[in-house]
DNA sequence: CCCTTATTTTGAGCAATTCAAAATAACGGC
DNA sequence: GCCGTTATTTTGAATTGCTCAAAATAAGGG
């Protein structure tokens, strides 16, 4: 087996043989985050965190496909337990936009909000409007002891403005987004 | 049958025999909202629209509990469907926190809120933190043209504050929110 | 009071996610 | 470099929350 080769039992041990250009782009900081959130270093994790640092945003279902290409005998729920595991461990992070499947990042740490097009479902990061963190002071709590502030916009992304100015093409994919 | 008794049949007669002290407060403003939002006044409607105004942020499925005590034959999906039928009309609107059930509330056509509790799932509105619409307004919307915003704010509410400084009863009943 | 059309009932079906037991692999120590 | 312990993954199934579709029924205008 060649260099280029990482099998199950392995895939620990490439950190120790790293010379000449990497033929998969930071793996081992890839390996070393795995490891660093006290997390044992598998295939699949190593997978996974590399198809979400490719696609931030990206569905359980999605990051499964993505895995299976470089890992066939990987299972579904083997990608959801990953996920449960990077989410606890603060390696990545989840994030629920109403009507669709939960999506993970790897953003992680920072006080980021996204935008989401109500078309093609597109998400892009947007930072905290209002500097630190004003969204996240109601004026009135109701008594409540806030922990966090989640801000989710929606709209159209810039694709999908252009082709709807442009084509008369129907409504939008996504609807039931009509919220004032 | 009494003037207390209301059947399928004759709900939309109510209206028209309104005297001495109403045994159910309000139910011609009741039935005059779902008449005015354009649908036709039925007895399930009119009693998802009655326990929506007793208990807003309702789950589908405990309102269908509750109509059900009042209106035996009413089914789960007749439940979805009024409630579908009152989101298009603008009559409710439905809000889906991460990780729990959609909900649905009868304040509408303001811009509020809401802030969940991460112990027991309560929700309370908060009114927009930043006058009219601060953060609707992200700094960098990366191209996109923003139609809405919705902010979710996640914390303890006064009860399960003095409970957790209380008893030592173990970790949150929700978790997973731990944001920063 | 009847007719048309909206609504509800009835009965399945589905997608996303979770649960549980058995098989397997990581990695610290010997 | 091999072993055992413990975490992880596989395998297989169940669950929750919600939607779909056809047939039965009721609202409200004429």
């Amino acid at each position: 087996m060649t260099a280029t080769e990482v099998t199950q039992t392995e895939v620990t041990q490439r950190s120790a043989e790293a010379s000449g250009p990497a033929p998969v782009p930071a793996a081992d900081a890839l390996v070393e985050s795995i490891r660093a959130a006290g997390l044992k270093v598998t295939a699949p994790r190593l997978a996974v965190l590399r198809a979400l640092a490719d696609a931030p945003h990206s569905s359980a279902d999605r990051l499964f496909t993505v895995v299976r290409a470089e890992l066939p005998g990987t299972s579904l729920q083997a990608v959801y337990g990953v996920l449960a595991a990077f989410t606890d461990a603060g390696l990545a992070r989840k994030i629920e936009p109403s009507g669709s499947a939960a999506l993970f990042e790897r953003r992680v740490g920072d006080n980021h909000h996204h935008i989401v097009c109500t078309r093609c479902g597109t998400v892009r990061d947007v930072d905290c409007a209002v500097g630190e963190a004003p969204c996240l002071t109601p004026d009135d709590a109701a008594g409540f002891a806030v922990r966090a502030a989640e801000v989710t916009y929606w709209g159209l992304c810039p694709a999908c403005q252009v082709e709807l100015a442009t084509t008369r093409t129907g409504p939008p994919l996504l609807s039931n987004k009509g919220a004032r």
